[in-house]
DNA sequence: TCATTAATGTGTT
DNA sequence: AACACATTAATGA
């Protein structure tokens, strides 16, 4: 594909003239990488701004007890790297990508003078970042209440309005995670899920592909489902 | 295709 | 929720 198209996908590049366009694509070739790949950690932190061109990445903290806890999956489109420092306060954060993706690095000095260039970037990047923001608040006051079903519920709901595809009746949620994942992020054991998950099949509420973990869900009946449980 | 590893399902404590 | 174990799915040679 062509490397300017995947530029002007990019959530605050999309109104940039052309010629700025070739500017960051002669300076930031276009990397290809495999799924499952670790791209920065604390210890080797992220040296520039990464835009995400196609594929899904997941930032995640580690908690004192060594556990994960997602922070955000970012899809086509996104930012993301040096930028975390700003809305997290800290970049103790890792990221890897879920599956094969195509990232540019930016460098930060080459980001901070597009942005001299073009000051309407900062405040493009201003309303990404309070998005992601935004969606973190939404996953913590989830995790505060509800039951492991709830919690599921809402996090499935989530993925679907951010991944989802219109598949009949069903969304199709286009992105890999195992149980063990989405244990991780709602913050319940591998078992739990399974469990939930299967009950959620029987009730008509989710259905699986019998492809690569991908599962669909009927989005009114996760509303009403998510509302009626505790 | 087949062997190996990874993920999932389920009963028990 | 944690553990053990059985079953099934994905991977890659």
């Amino acid at each position: 594909m062509d490397k300017l198209w995947y530029l002007s996908q990019i959530n605050i590049m999309e109104e940039l003239p052309e010629a700025d366009l070739q500017e960051i694509a002669r300076i930031a070739p276009m990397n290809r990488t495999p799924k499952r790949t670790i791209l920065f950690t604390p210890d080797t932190p992220p040296q520039g701004l990464y835009l995400l061109k196609k594929g899904k990445v997941r930032l995640y903290k580690l908690n004192p007890g060594g556990k994960q806890f997602t922070l955000a999956i970012l899809g086509d489109g996104n930012i993301f790297g040096e930028v975390e420092a700003f809305s997290t306060g800290s970049s103790n954060i890792y990221a890897e990508t879920l599956e094969d993706t195509l990232i540019c690095l930016l460098s930060r000095a080459d980001f901070e003078s597009l942005v001299q260039e073009r000051p309407q970037l900062a405040l493009k990047m201003i309303r990404v970042l309070s998005e992601r923001l935004n969606e973190a608040e939404e996953m913590l006051a989830s995790l505060a209440y509800g039951s492991v079903k709830k919690r599921l519920l809402h996090l499935l709901s989530k993925l679907g309005q951010n991944f989802g595809e219109a598949h009949g009746e069903y969304i199709r949620v286009n992105v890999p995670l195992t149980h063990q994942d989405m244990a991780a992020m709602i913050g319940a054991t591998r078992e739990t899920v399974s469990a939930t998950m299967a009950e959620l099949v029987r009730q008509g509420v989710i259905r699986k592909s019998r492809f690569r973990r991908r599962i669909s869900i009927h989005p009114a009946k996760i509303r009403e489902m998510a509302d009626r449980e505790e």
